[in-house]
DNA sequence: GCAGATGGTTTGTGTAGCACCAACCATTTA
DNA sequence: TAAATGGTTGGTGCTACACAAACCATCTGC
């Protein structure tokens, strides 16, 4: 395909020119293409999509504290609780308070979680042959890396802290 | 259904070597991220979120009718007809007749629509800055460019583009 | 021509996922 | 000991949808 990105042309295939080509729009379009796709397929497996979001930050930021999976899941510290609930009901997840600070509770995934995300990845992938179909697998594979980075870039700084200037 | 295991990585947190690379929720844990700060950007230009989804969606499909915006967006055809009343009555878009078949409401861009989508994506910079952080430049243009490419190639089939190259 | 299907519109109802507030307990810090 | 903090509970309200019903204009097949 010539998909000749940030040309000035007579038609107006896409942003004008490089400056504006802004990747929100499209991540929130693709994300809920995404989103109707895997409630089917994570009902089985008693899950939503929520909890995978959670589930998966908690791979990558095991031991978080609740306040830190707010932060990263920029969600009210009232709703985490609810939804750590949910996925300690299920036994995925597991509340430890911290020696460190015993009012906090430590958030860390349970093997039944690892196993459980494991399991509903693998349910996500008519998902996402559906809505990244237009990718080669080697693409995907790249996107999958470059949110990957994206996403562990916005929490690791901030991912405790109580300071709102990050 | 059978998945053969991908290739081995070297990488300590993440999936489990064997396990699948879903973007998913990573889409969706981005996405959300974004669209909060998206919002406060996209006040003072009279806009939401999921219009500038639609604008977006517009600029790649013009000409779509309005059950081909439905299927792209996803979302069901009476609130389409919301989304576009926002947007024709801030002279964003254009709603005519098909000639074709005059049922059909041919939906594009006005000039001021175009015009408007291009200030947005530059209100969206810091939000994207913020979200995006921590990807180089180079990255978060090629991260454009495949979403923009999943984007377009998840088009419903026959959507009722001007050029109906299908 | 006519019946039925289709694209779009309006109105109205329901729901999920949040934010936000207030009260509360356990714990830490000053 | 008082105040601040992390977490929990219960409650309210909002937004962005889905979904249904009724309607008009138009198209299609017989």
């Amino acid at each position: 395909m010539f998909l000749g990105p940030r040309r000035l042309g007579h038609m107006s295939a896409g942003p004008a020119d490089e400056s504006e080509r802004r990747s929100g729009p499209l991540l929130q379009h693709l994300a809920r293409r995404m989103l109707l796709r895997s409630e089917s397929a994570l009902t089985p497996l008693g899950l939503r999509p929520r909890h995978l979001v959670a589930l998966t930050v908690l791979r990558d930021s095991d031991g978080i504290s609740q306040q830190g999976l707010a932060g990263t899941l920029q969600i009210d510290g009232t709703n985490v609780v609810g939804l750590l609930n949910d996925l300690e009901a299920a036994g995925l997840v597991e509340r430890r308070r911290s020696p460190e600070d015993r009012r906090r509770h430590v958030v860390s995934l349970t093997m039944a979680g690892t196993k459980r995300l494991r399991e509903a990845e693998c349910a996500l992938a008519d998902a996402e042959d559906d809505v990244l179909g237009a990718l080669t697998p080697d693409e995907r594979d790249q996107l999958y890396d470059l949110l990957r980075r994206a996403s562990q870039g916005c929490a690791p700084p901030c991912a405790g802290a109580v300071e709102p200037a990050c």
